[in-house]
DNA sequence: CGTCGCTTTGAGACTCGTCAATTAGCGTGG
DNA sequence: CCACGCTAATTGACGAGTCTCAAAGCGACG
């Protein structure tokens, strides 16, 4: 009930993999890539509220988001939870366990979801031999870092609507990039999960998603959501949406 | 005045460097530091004050901190600043740039500081070679994430003081670590920009001090700290300042 | 010795957290 | 199929914790 759940499904490949765009397996070549194919050997059916894996669990093995999606957590010695990530389709997990070897953080299935197991100590050895391999790992490790620092860049400067706003338009390009409809869209977290990884309160959040259906921005029934105006919503979360500009130091 | 100043200095060696412990060097065989001795062949010296690199440069380069301290930050789109480093000596910056080969953040010095420069590229090709090397630059990618985790559990669950004194601890380990006075040291920041990190204004910062002074956790003067009670600031950051105990997900 | 930047301190406003009560949705079992 | 119970979500009232704005103090440095 508490760890992983169902069998290992039929042998997966990353070689013919339709999320293979946003994985491992981007700027390999196709004869590269079936190496990988012997490396990912094994994928884990979760059921929704299934852990992947446990905080100080030793590291075997990083993974992929075949279908579904999984939040990330840790733990503060009061027993409070910070959600760090939320992992849909296509997106690595496990990459804070690399530096000891062991898991930083406890991983949950949000719904009822599929994960491709890619052993780390192989993964590693294999992307010494591949330059392509390495470069796109690398990449994912930094893109990780990337993302924290937006993250605390929401938690250290922003209002409770803006953070809001951030996320949802965040999740919601992340969602159309793999064909899903931007506006449209099924939240997989609770209000108290969104709280905790946004660092505000289940009231707060239910408020804030109240307040933005009162003016129109958009509706949401319990955790069906629609964006009925996007504009809005991107003005919400500071306008521009671009990258900010060169700064000035000092 | 902005951008990076001083001359090269003598060609350093991380085969020879007491930062080594800390550094990219970690459990390389001796034998084999000799090769990352020959990618290491630049230093840079900073003035306080001067921009190691700015938000959007081409990654060129990752750096190591030889001596002196670097902040890096991030900016939103309405000029305010999130500062989401805190370089010590033989820290690695820079990481955050590898995802699109360019720097997603600014570096800037806080005191006269020298950093030793790692060209990425050969970083890349010498750590496909060297297993060992290959190891220390992953473990070292994935630590800053779960830094970054470690932030975000502050930010967002913590209340202002909890959040300095985590900070400030974490800060005296570092320092601990590295042969300096574990309970009196040296803020480089300002009251800003600690506020900045920690998701706080000056003016809470400056209360914040004043106030642990006041109870006798600790003396400032300026931005020298004495830590008078060291049990008193782990008890205000929270107890145990372990790891937390294994979670039970749902 | 004056200037400038950093820091301190105060007063008041406001956001958001806390506590509490109510409602809605959903699965379960009678 | 409906009643029940549980969990999730909503809404309100209130207060604590920080932010904002403002003024003054302190130090470093030229």
């Amino acid at each position: 009930m508490t760890t992983q759940s169902g069998p290992t499904s039929p042998p997966p490949r990353c070689s013919a993999c339709s999320l293979s765009q946003f994985c491992l397996p981007v700027g390999i070549p196709q004869n590269e890539l079936t190496r990988l194919d012997q490396l990912v050997a094994e994928r884990i059916r979760l059921k929704k509220g299934d852990a992947l894996y446990l905080y100080g669990d030793p590291l075997r093995a990083i993974f992929g988001v075949r279908f579904g999606s999984l939040k990330s957590y840790i733990d503060s010695e009061d027993g409070r939870e910070q959600v760090v990530g939320l992992h849909i389709q296509g997106e690595l997990l496990g990459l804070d366990a690399i530096a000891d070897e062991r898991h930083a953080s406890t991983a949950v299935a949000l719904e009822d979801s599929e994960v491709c197991v890619v052993r780390f100590a192989e993964l590693e050895k294999l992307s010494a031999q591949v330059p392509s391999l390495q470069r796109q790992l690398h990449r994912l490790l930094s893109l990780e870092i990337r993302n924290d620092h937006r993250m605390l860049l929401s938690l250290g400067t922003m209002r409770a609507e803006q953070r809001l706003a951030v996320f949802l338009l965040n999740l919601s390009e992340r969602l159309s990039m793999r064909g899903y409809a931007a506006n449209e869209f099924v939240l997989r977290m609770s209000r108290e999960e969104i709280g905790s990884y946004l660092g505000l309160t289940l009231e707060t959040v239910s408020r804030l998603f109240s307040r933005l259906q009162q003016s129109g921005v958009l509706s949401i029934k319990q955790r069906r959501l629609k964006v009925t105006d996007p504009d809005a919503l991107r003005h919400l979360a500071g306008e521009s949406c671009q990258a900010p500009a060169i700064s000035r130091p000092r």
